[in-house]
DNA sequence: ATCCCTTCTTTTCCGTCGTCAATAAAAGAA
DNA sequence: TTCTTTTATTGACGACGGAAAAGAAGGGAT
């Protein structure tokens, strides 16, 4: 990611320094000794750790708040100033391109959308360039720079070397997205597999922050997962891992796309759904919100097609959790419109497929609005900013 | 794993002597700049990680060997003078003891198994004790002491606090075992699951040595599976991980004890291919030996359940490679007698159920002696044994 | 033979980081 | 006011690892 653009960088002298003010961005106000506590460190060094932090304006002085009044010194909290600077995430997709403005905090200040139609990298790379240029003129109105770029592709991305290996959905083979990016933009550039992002997002300003091992599972067009094990995200050896959707949970279900029968993806996915539903009531039905609506009125065959979904969801889920043990699971994804169509059959079979203590990882569901995926992406930014210096 | 006694502890003063001292052990003798490349270190760092580690007999100056005449300075190879310590490694079965000397590099001196009758914990730990009592007067004969000793037990087992939370073979639950052990052999004791025993074998001194991500299946009595992600066995948040043997690869196969229909255990454990191999050709098949042999002997009933049990296991080797994306998956155990049946099989449903550059992974074999486990467990016990000061 | 060249190893010096222990600060309680 | 309690800061100190230069141990060239 040799990124040519000259931006301030962060400055993480050390390895306590990144570590305090991990911490900090993801435990919000925190005191020091408690920070001290958590890291590990002295007290001593989490004092010596805050103060360029803080002479940088990254880190402030908390107000005290609803503090109890209790004995002795009273705290001074430490939290993060998220207005001290912007980041710009943007996901792209095969027909629109999301892009989010957001503070150190990963908290969304503006977000924007615009249709996608030409695949072509140039034609993507411009689209992006666009947005990017508009949010930033957005944060020119708050007087903040911004300092980084994160862009989400789903497919094959090494991250590391910010480059699209291989993308389905825009038909890209090993596009240098990160170079090229950088260069039209001047910014930091960082690149990543969208699910990734997303539990980057989740496992530093979501439900996943301070676990050590968790999954996030998507649903809708596609069901993927993110996986975080011994507190880092899982890349795989070969840039592919957590393709929770083309695992086979029905070896005499329907085709997938990939070739298999009984994939997850090919029972629980907007496609595989829609297409069942269709032939148990019918053509007539015109999309997924259709499929939706007629299982809501409680039309028993567009039930019976959510349940199955379920069922291959959390027998996908159950496969995850008898693997890596994770302490939580989160859904997430478009597809929880119809969670309440899914959510009891998710738990029944996640319930009877998953073996032993494996069962005792807690899974719950966070809604996820459109521009959470950008989000994710700008949450991989902000992580290259802050490790930038290490 | 409070370990009352006292022993001779591990002279590790720093990260970089642990660091050091365990490339050189999984990769063979080195030279120290070679150390220093792999390590991150600067030759000087590696110069002054090796003294203390050599002065305290750990390292040894290395013969030339068949060193090619090359320019400059001949290298001095650092290797691990394996004689320097011996440790003691016990798998727990349901029906015998299994123990092994071995010496610092892993390797066996001695192996040595009792049956065992008596699952309580009490006898189990007497047969325990005499085992080790036993190899270590064998110790004597070399005249090396025993650092440490390695209990490997199958079931949900807290390495951490060295309890056995729950074994189905044994019956026991919430068994203090590190505890009693160090008590009765006053020696260092470390207690872990046997497959994650088997892969820290496999991590440090087999064919996982320096792979960050890899797995290692294990194909007998029942299916296991031990996961390394990010350099380090998977342990799972509540102690169980990596139960590929309960993963459903077809929800309408043969029930399986955990309940579920289809796990691989179900289909390709030793007891469901001799269960289902009657069915097919008559009771009068007495073991499993013998179903070998009439599929060996080209039983074409016999065959196909092999072949059967060997798509399962692709099966559920193929949903690793996509959950984790390893880089190589090893697969062993006592069932490979049977490998030459299974072999086309798992490659070809791996590759057919293994999805994108998760295919790329690349699937090996190792024949799995019958003291491997045990040599399993006395990995755990050089690992801790050298962490043991950190 | 002698000198040079190459490569591996060691030494010496030095900067940095984080801990320790002592001290300061900021309250409420006696 | 003075004491107690808890949090934060300061400064001395020690340890670790890096940089650079010197040393060591050969082979090859002249």
């Amino acid at each position: 990611m040799r990124s040519i653009p000259r931006t301030e960088s962060f400055p993480a002298h050390t390895p306590a320094v990144s570590q305090v003010f991990t911490i900090v961005l993801s435990h919000g106000p925190l005191t020091r000794l408690e920070v001290a506590r958590r890291a590990g460190l002295s007290a001593a060094a989490v004092t010596k750790a805050v103060r360029p932090l803080m002479e940088a304006g990254y880190l402030a002085e908390g107000a005290d708040e609803d503090a109890p009044p209790a004995l002795g010194r009273p705290a001074n909290l430490v939290r993060v100033d998220g207005g001290r600077a912007l980041f710009i995430g943007v996901k792209v997709t095969g027909d629109e391109i999301i892009g989010v403005l957001t503070d150190l905090c990963c908290r969304i200040r503006v977000a924007r959308h615009v249709p996608l139609t030409d695949h072509d990298p140039k034609a993507v790379l411009a689209s992006i360039a666009d947005l990017t240029q508009e949010l930033r003129t957005e944060a020119d109105d708050f007087g903040v720079q911004v300092l980084g770029l994160g862009l989400a592709v789903s497919g094959d991305v090494d991250r590391g070397e910010g480059v699209v290996r291989y993308s389905p959905f825009l038909e890209w083979r090993d596009v240098r997205l990160a170079e090229l990016a950088a260069m039209t933009t001047g910014l930091p550039v960082t690149v990543d597999n969208d699910v990734r992002a997303l539990t980057v997002a989740e496992q530093w300003f979501g439900t996943g922050a301070g676990l050590t091992d968790f999954a996030v599972v998507t649903v809708g067009a596609g069901i993927g997962c993110g996986l975080v094990v011994h507190g880092q995200v899982v890349a795989g050896a070969h840039g592919v891992a957590g393709e929770i959707g083309h695992v086979v949970v029905d070896p005499a279900g329907p085709r997938c796309h990939c070739g298999n029968r009984g994939c997850v993806e090919a029972i629980a996915g907007d496609a595989a759904i829609l297409a069942r539903v269709r032939e148990v009531i019918g053509v007539q039905v015109a999309d997924t919100a259709e499929a939706l609506a007629l299982a809501h009125r409680g039309d028993a065959g567009a039930r019976e097609v959510y349940a199955r979904a379920g069922d291959a969801i959390g027998r996908g889920i159950a496969t995850v959790a008898n693997l890596l043990g994770p302490e939580r699971v989160i859904i997430s994804g478009e597809g929880l419109a119809a969670y309440d169509l899914f959510a009891e059959q998710i738990r029944d079979s996640f319930a009877e497929a998953a073996f032993g203590s494996a069962a005792r990882c807690d899974v719950l569901t966070r809604p996820l609005p459109f521009d959470e995926w950008a989000r994710g992406a700008a949450a991989t930014a902000i992580q290259s900013f802050i490790r930038s210096d290490t």
